[in-house]
DNA sequence: AATTAATGAATGAATGTTTATTCATATATT
DNA sequence: AATATATGAATAAACATTCATTCATTAATT
């Protein structure tokens, strides 16, 4: 037989791919500064992904995919209001952003960058349950008649990363966000749902 | 004497390289790409920019400085109120984003992109705009006290663009942001800013 | 138990492509 | 004729990807 996969190295390799794309963006990180980074030769990257495009993509859709589930979970507890389903949304974002600032920040460039588009597979499970929390808010009452599954989309995933990016990389300077703005994004939200247009 | 500059291709240069952008992203775009669209030798971009960052970083800084002169302009009318000021620059957002799509989507790109940094100048002038629109929805009562310049920042431009963007980018296919739209975004971001919290 | 054969992990130098940038040259204008 | 515009082939650096090779581990054989 022959030696043993070193699961550490693939470890390595994902955590390297997400810092080097934060530091140098994901036009400025290349294989090489990647493999260093990893400490890993360049080539052994080639063995467990198919390229650099799939490297990326299978981090930033293994991410996607984490996202659906964890509101799925949040839905299938079977709360007769949003709200506490955003609460619970927003503050792991938030403790996630403290806790991984890497992997947040890797995941934020990776939500506007148009060359890395989602599978259809996870879009359809996406809007799948945005239906769900939608049905749980018209029947509250919270989210209003009017309101589309894209604007609940919008709110619900952009809004919050990109408040919670835009905080940290501040004009101003480096300021985290705190649990106070768990607070204000799902009051924000509730209110923006709520609203007769 | 030597014959004149053709303005025409500094304008065609400046379009293909938003369209070029717009389609293959800030990665995939070269400079071949950019000469070929815009009908320009490749070496010609050398004569008018010191190279391809310098190309991209104007026509994205020369947006940002728009903008703020924008909403000063829209300020220095001298309102009592946030609400025109605020609906007057959303209307404005979606009339662009309409009639010059490719110019928007460019746009869009670079607010995201880790490496496009705009200079401590624009930044600058951004958060003096801020700071007047502030001061005006203190006044009038339209902006909660503790409220802070980087959430004004944040919902008047990011939110907005983000939005539009993702309106029309969207999931289920192209949807196009409509008047409506104006109305929907302003009292949304009226209410975010009125909310004591 | 000792030795050898077989296998897949891992390397990193080599490869070929793509890229931004330069420059010798041609062209147009006055 | 003089001069600046404009070209696009040439250049060199950077890059993703490949591949011949080495290395570690286990199974089989004695």
């Amino acid at each position: 037989m022959a030696r043993k996969i070193d699961e550490e190295k693939l470890i390595r390799i994902k955590a390297a791919t997400m810092k080097t794309i934060v530091e140098k963006g994901i036009e400025g990180a290349t294989i090489a500064m990647i493999a260093k980074n990893a400490n890993v030769s360049g080539g052994y990257l080639y063995r467990l992904y198919r390229g650099k495009q799939a490297l990326i993509d299978e981090l930033y859709f293994d991410k996607v995919n984490s996202l659906n589930n964890e509101l799925e979970f949040l839905i299938e507890l079977n709360p007769t209001t949003i709200a506490p389903i955003l609460k619970a949304f927003i503050q792991n974002r938030i403790v996630y952003a403290l806790n991984e600032p890497v992997a947040s920040k890797f995941f934020y460039q990776l939500l506007h960058n148009v060359n890395f588009k989602i599978p259809s597979k996870l879009k359809k499970k996406s809007i799948l349950v945005m239906e769900q929390l939608n049905a749980i808010g018209q029947k509250s009452g919270e989210i209003s008649m009017d309101i589309e599954i894209l604007q609940l989309h919008f709110h619900v995933l952009v809004y919050v990363v990109d408040y919670i990016h835009f905080k940290r990389t501040n004009f101003l300077g480096i300021e985290n966000t705190t649990n106070n703005d768990v607070n204000y994004l799902t009051n924000n939200i509730l209110n923006i749902l709520k609203k007769d247009n």
